[in-house]
RNA sequence: CGGGGUAUAGCGCAGUCCGGUUAGCGCACCUGUUUUGGGAACAGGGGGCCGCAAGUUCGAAUCUUGCUACCCCGACCA
């Protein structure tokens, strides 16, 4: 029999002062977690639990599409990372270890490499594909900063599924397939959730999707639209926009003294102008290249596309190579008397406005009535921003984006041959001739995906779990556990619930009522059976629903048609 | 990595300025009695290298220096 002692439930009537958002302090105070170092936690009996409901319908949903397990090592040898080019290019997320010979390893962040690693050795032929391989497993990357308890932990439990195919038609039919299994996954978790356009960061590749559980602390934002359009706001497109302005009329280029006008704040305060009546500019970096980048004062720009545009990673120019480029610091740059040639690019929403204000390459200084087509010498226009809520969708440009905000618990990338290809990893087609595998990875944040759980359902008393999640269905609350008679009716219900295949814990602990109560409306079992001396009394057994809080009474004699469903 | 902050019992905190009994409080824990349907009452009790190290001093939780850990903000800057 499951009790609160041999759970080791232990629960806490406040919070650490380092929980900041309501999962993290309601797992902490329910007993789940507890923090060991930063973003490193011990999971507790009861979080085990909930961490087994999850993994357990992960299993099932990747089962479901042909998916085979396995287990990776956490540990993995630099020559692996160093193969496929990422021993360099991952940077300090990457927990580097030597061991006693001073061998180079890392713990896995991710497994790309050791599964490419596998598969190639075992996979030489078409015939033998499509392969989709997948794991539970404990992943460490040291994050810059870790917070909000599992939502970022550095160490954390991922579900990781790499699939291997002969071809990019195949690929797209197993990256739908694993869609379709995650919506399957978070739907089941009773989560509301989107699938939105991703940018593919760190891991590379094609194309991904991500899944967001709504909560208003993620930490990702997301443009939707009614005409089905969702993406991260990093992956959203933004559409050129067709506007012509009459310039004949517009005044000459004109510098001003601006001293101590550096940020568009300034600016705006300087000249009494809308900020989305400033041009900002930022000298970026690509492989020793520089470019000149032109925003709206208002707008964001977005490193993805600076970086697919200019071919590589970019970086900002630093305050030397500013001085030597633009003959000024930064804070008055412009796009106009540059010191060297460089490329320019204009975001396409600088055509909303006939003339800005802008730096004008010496310190302390800006034009007015800048006017791009007119006084730019020569220029690209380009998309360059983060999208924002009120901007058309790009679907279908008659509706407006609006953002919401989401917890990223999963995410799905058409790798296709960026792994293969850099580790030499090919089968022999058909035909012969060898090929590069086509790849795609599928992640689930387990931890992350049970404190967006939280997140998503909680109330003033505690955690609410859906009923898939919950650590336990049903909590017994034994309020008289030292009446013998009360004993063996725990007993006869505990079984009954068991029989129908449901999970029940007693809290048989020596307390008062109100303990117990506030404890497993903390913790948030689903359903609470309560009996006391009063049980006896009245021949009746109370039933209270933790979602709703409707009780109900039951005549011991009917037992038999206390159904543990949730209403 | 830059800025700010914190570190005293399992958790939450006071004490630190202005050095001076045996370092305190609430929760939790232990014993006993009375309680027992929404975080009980009383009585008694246990638990501390005051983050670590060095220094100043007759004397350091308290002052100085160094280190470490943890938290917050920033890292989108023109």
């Amino acid at each position: 029999m499951n009790t609160y002692h041999n759970s080791f439930i232990h629960t806490l009537k406040e919070a650490p002062n380092d929980a900041e958002v309501i999962s993290h302090q309601l797992m902490v105070r329910a007993g789940m977690i507890r923090k060991v170092a930063s973003g490193v936690y011990s999971i507790l009996p009861l979080g085990q639990r909930v961490f087994n409901k999850l993994n357990r319908i992960i299993h099932e949903e990747m089962m479901a599409i042909g998916g085979a397990e396995c287990n990776l090592p956490h540990v993995v040898p630099a020559e692996l990372w160093k193969s496929s080019g990422r021993w360099d290019q991952y940077g300090k997320e990457l927990l580097r270890l030597n061991d006693r010979s001073d061998r180079e390893f890392c713990f896995g962040p991710t497994h790309e490499e050791v599964i490419t690693d596998l598969v190639n050795a075992y996979v030489n032929s078409y015939k033998q594909l499509p392969v989709l391989l997948y794991q539970i497993q404990t992943k460490f990357r040291d994050e810059i900063r870790p917070r909000f308890g599992l939502m970022r932990g550095r160490e954390f439990l991922m579900k990781d599924a790499y699939s291997f195919h002969d071809s990019e038609a195949s690929l797209q039919d197993y990256y739908d397939s694993a869609r379709k299994a995650y919506s399957t996954i978070f739907t089941r978790c009773g989560l509301s959730f989107i699938e939105a356009r991703a940018d593919s960061g760190a891991i590379g590749g094609d194309e991904s999707a991500e899944f967001l559980v709504i909560a208003d602390s993620g930490e990702d934002e997301v443009l939707v639209s009614e005409s089905g359009f969702a993406a991260n706001v990093e992956a959203a497109p933004c559409l050129d926009i067709n506007v012509t302005h009459d310039i004949s009329n517009i005044a000459p280029l004109t510098m001003v003294d601006t001293p101590n006008v550096h940020r568009i704040d300034d600016a705006v305060g300087f000249f009494s102008v809308a900020a989305n009546q400033t041009l900002k500019s930022l000298l970026v970096v690509v492989n020793d290249v520089f470019s000149l980048i032109c925003l709206r004062g208002d707008h964001v720009l977005n490193e993805s596309k600076i970086s697919a545009l200019l071919g590589g990673p970019f970086r900002f120019a630093t305050e030397a190579e500013i001085q030597a480029h633009c003959g000024c610091k930064s804070g008055s740059i412009g796009p106009i008397n540059l010191q060297l040639k460089i490329s320019i690019y204009l975001d396409h929403s600088l055509k909303s406005f006939s003339h800005y204000i802008c730096g004008a390459n010496q310190t302390d200084a800006h034009f007015q009535y800048c006017v791009p087509q007119r006084d730019i010498p020569t220029f690209v226009w380009a998309d360059l921003r983060n999208a924002e809520a009120g901007d058309p969708c790009p679907l279908d440009s008659s509706n407006t984006l609006t953002s919401q905000r989401g917890i990223e618990v999963g995410h799905v990338f058409k790798l296709g041959n960026k792994y293969s290809e850099a580790m030499g990893a090919k089968f022999t087609q058909h035909d012969g001739q060898l090929k590069a595998f086509e790849m795609g990875c599928y992640g689930i944040g387990v931890g992350r995906t049970i404190a967006a759980a939280i997140e998503q359902s909680h109330d003033e008393n505690g955690i609410v779990w859906p009923e898939a999640l919950a650590p336990f269905d049903v909590v017994i609350l034994n309020l008289a556990p030292k009446e013998p008679a009360l004993v063996d009716l725990v007993k006869t219900m505990v079984s009954h619930f068991e029989t129908m295949g449901k999970d029940v814990i007693v809290d048989d602990r020596v307390e008062s009522p109100g303990v117990k109560f506030k404890d497993a409306d903390l913790i948030g079992f689903p359903m609470q059976v309560i009996v006391g001396k009063k049980t006896l009394v009245q021949q009746q057994i109370e039933i209270k629903y933790r979602r709703t809080g409707q009780k109900e009474m039951v005549s011991i004699n009917e037992l038999d048609a206390i159904s543990p469903l949730v209403k």
